[in-house]
RNA sequence: GGAGAGGUGGCAGAGUGGUAAUGCAGCAGCCUGCUAAGCUGUCAUCCUUCGGGAUGCCCGGGUUCGAAUCCCGGUCUCUCCGCCA
């Protein structure tokens, strides 16, 4: 969430910049302020009574030990109007705090500068496209034919088990999805990020911490017998690694990797976009997060970015990078690069990666600071990334390596799959 | 699931009703020719008119003039038992 003194201090701007998200921003913001004067006021008041309340507790302390019980009675007796007048300040200040809070948790984080503005996805800007969009022979199809004729993937049977949305990966189809998996892993750590294995379910804390709650509480599966969510990305337990964490200067920057399957509820999405593999409620993905000093964190984006490039150029597949506009910008972030692969067999463009720099608004949330060389505790960047999301990725794969004699596996993978076409 | 013990600063660790010791690590400064030590300060959060003040001992309540300390509820960890991949 975004800090009160921050809002204070740049109003003008953060009103200004939330246009880009389409909203009406002055009217909550300064609300917040406002909240946080009486916030302020109430504090200082009630320190004030406390601290009389406090001079007169020792006083009486003193007096008993000194043996002047009747003194200490007579003192004694002025306490009473003071306790209630600390207990109702209390009252007034936990429910103005609240209050503020609940009010913090609405306000989505500030899009970076260089966020176009604009509504929707057909508003995000393209800044990069790389790779050649194979011509394919008569008779090419799209991913979920290819699966269905070579016995890849079993939708169906995903439905008999779970529903729709839990596909059933077999043979060689199981293998690749493995194959793949293992080399982003591999790409990954060689680039430095250092595997982690985390729970693929979560606390209500974790959801807050890194802003999936209150927001996309209807996202997640919530197990309501142990008040438990299933993890709609990586992000949220790996992230939560540094919730209430104080680092050492020297520990930045963190770069970590893990792969897990994630869960989501898509409520709400119907109709042919959603076929095959392009929408699930459960699917493979490896995430890359990194911690870093708020002067890093833009490099450190740019850096994710060229790694995940790297994967796709190895992979052979055409991509474009999208900067994500104001209207498409996910709650928390404040700059989105999405990466879209070029479907063939569709004709259109999936997204397979979105790389997000958080700045301090999940930090904030998290309480994950670091201590500068002054001793400061300073709230640190958070950053992540997709490197990379399977579904989409496989269908990629299927869709723009198939030939008339079945599919080719991408070079990088043969060693990972033990085989090198799908016939 | 049952029983018991426990949760104190970045870490370790005292403190059983009178207002959070000490050590280590970090940071700043001073000092000393020996891989570093010593000394001083700093080292949780909020407010501040910069004098201070308030909060903070897992979380939430309660008792008390006063709670890390006593009481109630919750939560997590550890040990033993049970179950079990």
């Amino acid at each position: 969430m975004l800090q009160v003194a921050q809002i204070r201090e740049n109003l003008a701007a953060y009103t200004e910049a939330l246009t880009k998200r389409n909203i009406e921003a002055a009217p909550i913001l300064e609300k917040a302020i406002a909240l946080d004067e009486t916030r302020k006021s109430t504090q200082a008041t009630l320190d004030a009574k406390l601290a009389e309340s406090n001079k007169l507790s020792k006083e009486i302390g003193m007096l008993f030990k000194s043996g002047k019980g009747a003194e200490a009675n007579e003192l004694k007796a002025k306490t009473g109007t003071l306790k209630e007048e600390t207990k109702e300040l209390g009252e007034v200040l936990n429910s103005t705090i609240e209050e503020l809070n609940a009010l913090l948790y609405t306000i989505p984080n500030i899009p970076n500068e260089t966020v176009p503005a604009g509504n929707s996805d057909e508003d995000n800007e393209e800044i990069f496209v790389e790779g050649d969009i194979p011509k394919l022979h008569d008779g090419a199809l799209p991913h979920w034919e290819l699966a269905k004729k070579y016995d890849l993937i079993d939708f169906e049977l995903g439905v008999k088990i779970a529903g729709a949305g839990f596909p059933v990966y077999k043979g060689k189809g199981a293998r690749l999805q493995r194959a793949l998996i293992n080399y982003f892993l591999d790409k990954n750590t060689a680039a430095g990020y250092q595997e982690v294995q985390v729970p693929h379910l979560v606390n209500e804390a974790s959801g807050y911490g890194t802003g999936q709650l209150p927001d996309k509480e209807g996202q997640m599966y919530h197990v309501t017998g142990d008040d438990l969510y299933l993890i709609p990305t990586a992000e949220v337990p790996v992230t939560n690694i540094f919730r209430g964490e104080l680092l050492q200067e020297s520990e930045l920057p963190v770069t970590l990797t893990g792969y897990t399957p994630c869960f989501r509820r898509e409520a709400g999405s119907y109709g042919a976009h959603v076929r095959g593999l392009n929408r699930l409620h459960q699917f493979d993905k490896v995430e890359i997060v990194r911690v870093e000093k708020p002067e890093n964190s833009y490099a450190a984006l740019d850096g994710m970015v060229e790694h995940i490039k790297d994967i796709l150029r190895e992979l052979k597949l055409p991509y474009r990078i999208l900067r994500l506009c104001g209207g498409d910008l996910g709650f928390t972030s404040a700059l989105t690069f999405d990466f879209e692969l070029f479907s063939t067999g569709q004709d259109r463009w999936l997204e397979i990666s979105s790389a997000s720099n958080f700045e301090a608004y999940q930090a904030n949330r998290l309480k994950l600071r670091y201590k500068n060389s002054d001793g400061k505790n300073i709230l640190a960047h958070t950053l992540n990334g997709s490197s990379l999301a399977l579904p989409r990725v496989l269908a990629g794969i299927l869709e723009n390596y198939q030939t008339p004699e079945g599919i080719k596996i991408p070079e990088v993978l043969v060693p990972y799959c033990g085989f090198d076409i799908i016939n």
